[in-house]
DNA sequence: GTCTATAGGGCGATAGAC
DNA sequence: GTCTATCGCCCTATAGAC
């Protein structure tokens, strides 16, 4: 009883493994969609067998859910973060909606969490995963509703230029701008301004698809 | 040479079957994305074998840039017809953006129109359907521009909010709607103010998934 | 032109060794 | 706890009959 029992090691190295898993599922889903991404995939990416990836989380799906789940976690506690920081950002624009844009475009760098969120909100017509991206839909509304103070039209203001964010991510629009095509550097210029410096680091690491 | 060649019937009759096919495999593809599509799912959605879908379009992915294709080309065609139609719409708000707007939420009664292009956008990946993607999605754009005469703000707040309009029926939060939530009641009516009705009335009918 | 039958490959999940 | 081996299913595409 004076020493640890000896699973306490293996367990801590079970949680590393989760998480590693977990990362690399969170890129792959991001890339590929949740039927487009095979456990294999996810498996090789976190440096594991196939047959681990599936042990550990049970099914695909169950992955997937836990997947969302963190996603969305992170998502809201980054926003709460924002709201309860009273440091002013950079630049003349210091508005709440702002700080908190800021905020959610910083995820971007978190590899594959939008998009995996993103893909989620498409697949609406799956009985259990759809349930679940309304579900975190709906607590993201909330949240800016009620504790980020927004009205109905700042929300959705917000949202909306999310969406676009998010879209601009997975159509790889960045590397039509770093092609020099000036349609597209005009179009996130305007749709991401202060963010577009973000998301090109992000891309440059994520080019090996 | 003073009748019609024996082919030209059964030529009808085929492009017939292509476009039921095409209709199919656009509503299949929107509801269950690219991957998650089989042709099998799109043959019996059209009445013909899973065989014949490969044949006519030689493979699937031949299918979905026909699909995509199509979706834009519509697309474009439908906000060149709002610029040019100089009828003002119901209600006060008659400037360009809101006529375009509203001739966009009408897409949503062509099945899965809008939703396949929403999924090519989430495949910024793919070197084929991505390149796509990113050539539809910039010529939406430059008609915006150009065409309709926005300006590059006017063209951000404009495709933020359609792609939010995706992400409400990709979601199927009409489905919260209907279930009474008061949130979604709240986002939906200020996420699409006057295309609410037209967004329900699409559910209805695509209900049997 | 459209079908049935089926080949061929890939994937999620299980069994079982270590 | 993690692996190798493998099962069984599903899916795209082809072959070939009608």
């Amino acid at each position: 009883m004076t020493i640890q029992p000896p699973e306490t090691a293996t367990r801590m190295r079970s949680d590393e493994r989760r998480e590693l898993i977990l990362a690399a599922a969170t890129s792959v889903f991001g890339e590929r969609g949740y039927v487009g991404t095979t456990t294999d995939a996810i498996a090789r990416a976190a440096g594991v067998s196939q047959p681990y990836v599936v042990r550990m989380f049970g099914t695909k799906e169950a992955l997937f859910l836990e997947v969302l789940q963190r996603a969305l976690d992170r998502l809201l506690a980054t926003f709460r973060a924002a709201i309860a920081d009273p440091t002013p950002v950079a630049g003349p624009d210091d508005t709440l909606g702002h700080r908190i844009g800021m905020s959610y475009a910083e995820l971007l760098l978190d590899r594959g969490l939008l998009l995996s969120l993103m893909h989620s909100f498409l697949l609406g017509a799956d009985p259990v995963i759809g349930a679940a991206a309304r579900a975190g839909f709906l607590s993201v509304y909330r949240l800016l509703r009620e504790e980020a103070g927004f009205s109905a039209e700042e929300t959705d203001q917000f949202l909306a230029h999310g969406m676009m964010m998010n879209t601009m991510v997975g159509l790889r629009m960045a590397d039509e701008y770093a092609d020099g095509d000036p349609c597209a550097k005009d179009l996130l210029e305007t749709a991401m301004p202060q963010k577009l410096e973000l998301l090109l680091r992000t891309t440059a690491e994520n080019t090996p698809a």
